[in-house]
DNA sequence: GGCCATAGCGCG
DNA sequence: AAAGCGCGCTATGGCC
């Protein structure tokens, strides 16, 4: 059974039940107080929640506590489809979605999108001139009939993706556990005492003025790369770039104190005590998370940065007194992807055990660990890695195979998909011009081995978006799978924390056994759902720890 | 003063 | 020995 939603301007709204097919199956329904009404609902029929974002409308239920168990994005629903039928430009909001089906001129996305970031105050209704909450409620009604037409194959992976807006606006509410002292501690430790205003750390001044002196005395920016290389230049040893990594070839004793630098700079800039103002209040550090906010399925975040918390600063995140955190993360998940993807039996056998590089290393590299990893990182990102791909190559065929023709599909201009049906962007106006047939009477000379290098570029795209977004489509499941087997409430597990290939809950230490048999199992589900029958496992290494800083 | 591209690093 | 994918975020520096 579905329920199909809107709020009116005052706390209540309209409800209406809906078939699986999205027909209306009663009348509907005005609440006064919109929370109350949905959490009894939920208790009486645990309907699926049919409505236009979750962002925008679950945030306010679950302040009140209404907990919902499933819904369907709109929105989100939208995103999906518009892809998978080729067309990615086009707005994906409801209220687009509604405009296009009846008709009328479609409502960019920026616009909702600026009233969510800067004016909470205005109502979308409002701004976009919407109708009545009756009249939003048949649009919603019908939009999701739409969608329900066009669902095709994609069930799972829309229905995944609702779960997935639902954890990501109760992890928002929950909160890292974050403790602001150890990570002042910390910085202090590395920076020095925090300084007065907005002078540098103590630390930084200091390497500041050792990288000068290192350039003979010279007045140097070491936040500024132009000054870098210039200095480097100066001193007779001219370079491409100021990366770490060209830093590291080079014999000259400003390198050790530039490198030493600039990961404390970044550290300070980044995830300073500035972040720490903004980002973590009453213990918690609270992402705003974007679900589906990355092409290939993985969340994106809206200031925070909670996709990079440094590992430097990952031992402020500690679990509440008489709580721990349980940490898993898949081992290797994109080559077991990969391996299950491709339906290889070579790669299929080495993803069946605990380390498959290892595994692989003794199958077709003579026990080299580290070659054969290389080698199949460069399958599935598209390096050039000569003698180790013909190896690949020749012992697993299969693997190879999949996404030698991922790539060749989006050198060739083609969309790819997911395993579960997440398609790719198809290729800008510029890239078709760029690779088409050259045009005019005096073609560019070069144009021909621009048209190859973009082409190439594609490919490597594709190529590893068919891995990253099949994982992603893993992970989501994972996630939602997690999701419906944790007990709801503040007293109990709480998920806290997902990040591409991970996931944290946050629970009292005596339910920490259950919380790592119940992600387990969650896993297992996954593979189940995503790739049915393969001998392809999955293994999530899962630590119940005090601090974040211990799981790995 | 704001806007934008670029460089560079963090995470997976 | 080997090289590549996806992001968010910050500082610099050129531009208006």
């Amino acid at each position: 059974m579905r329920v199909a939603v809107v709020t009116d301007a005052d706390g209540g709204g309209l409800l209406r039940a809906l078939a699986e097919d999205g027909t209306p199956t009663g009348p509907v329904e005005r609440v006064g107080d919109l929370p109350v009404a949905v959490a009894e609902r939920e208790r009486a029929a645990r309907p699926r929640w049919v409505w236009a974002a979750t962002a925008d409308l679950y945030p306010r239920l679950l302040a009140a506590g209404a907990r919902v168990d499933r819904c369907h994005d709109l929105a989100l629903t939208e995103g999906i489809l518009l892809a998978a039928e080729g067309r990615w430009g086009e707005p994906r909001s409801f209220p687009a979605a509604w405009a296009r089906l009846e008709g009328r001129p479609v409502p960019d996305d920026a616009v909702r999108a600026a009233v969510r970031a800067g004016q909470p105050a205005l109502f979308d209704h409002d701004l976009l001139a919407l109708p009545d909450p009756a009249e939003l409620l048949a649009g919603v009604v019908a939009v999701h009939g739409e969608q329900q037409r066009r669902l095709g194959g994609l069930g799972l992976l829309v229905a995944a993706e609702s779960a997935g807006a639902l954890a990501a606006v109760e992890m928002a509410a929950a909160g890292l556990p974050w403790r602001p002292e150890v990570h002042d501690a910390v910085l202090t430790e590395l920076l020095g005492p925090r300084p007065r205003g907005g002078a540098a750390p103590l630390v930084l001044q200091e390497l500041a003025g050792k990288i000068e002196a290192a350039f003979g005395g010279q007045p140097l920016n070491p936040d500024s790369p132009a000054q870098v290389l210039r200095a480097f230049a100066a001193a007779g040893t001219p370079l491409p770039s100021t990366r770490s990594h060209v830093l590291r070839e080079v014999d000259h004793p400003a390198v050790p104190l530039l490198l030493a630098y600039k990961e404390l700079s970044r550290l300070h800039a980044a995830y300073g005590w500035t972040w720490l103002d903004v980002w973590v209040a009453g213990g918690r550090f609270r992402p705003e998370y974007v679900p589906g906010g990355v092409v290939s399925g993985r969340w994106a975040t809206r200031g925070g940065g909670a996709l990079q918390i440094p590992h430097a600063l990952r031992r402020a995140v500690v679990a509440d007194p008489g709580w721990v955190l349980v940490v898993a993360d898949a081992s290797q998940l994109e080559p077991r992807v990969l391996a299950a993807l491709s339906g290889d039996d070579g790669l299929a056998r080495a993803a069946a055990g605990g380390d498959l590089y290892a595994a692989l290393a003794a199958d077709a590299f003579g026990g080299d660990r580290a070659r054969a990893k290389t080698a199949l990182l460069a399958a599935m990102y598209g390096g050039d890695v000569g003698q180790l791909m013909i190896v690949l190559r020749r012992r697993f065929p299969a693997a190879v195979g999949y996404v030698e023709a991922a790539a060749r599909t989006g050198e060739a201009g083609g969309l790819v998909r997911s395993r579960l049906g997440r398609t790719c962007p198809p290729p800008s106006a510029g890239w078709l011009a760029a690779t088409g047939p050259a045009a005019g009477p005096d073609p560019d000379p070069d144009a021909g081995a621009r048209a190859r290098r973009i082409a190439r570029d594609r490919g490597r795209f594709t190529r590893n978006f068919v891995v990253q977004a099949s994982a992603a489509d893993w992970a989501l499941v994972l996630l939602a799978a997690v999701r419906r087997r944790l007990a709801a409430g503040p007293a109990g597990p709480q998920l806290v924390f997902f990040q591409h290939d991970e996931v944290m809950v946050h629970c009292p230490k005596a339910d920490a056994e259950r919380v790592a048999e119940v992600v387990a199992e969650a896993a297992e589900e996954s593979r189940r759902l995503v790739f049915g029958d393969t001998a392809v496992r999955f293994p999530l290494a899962a630590a119940v720890v005090d601090r974040y800083a211990d799981a790995k």
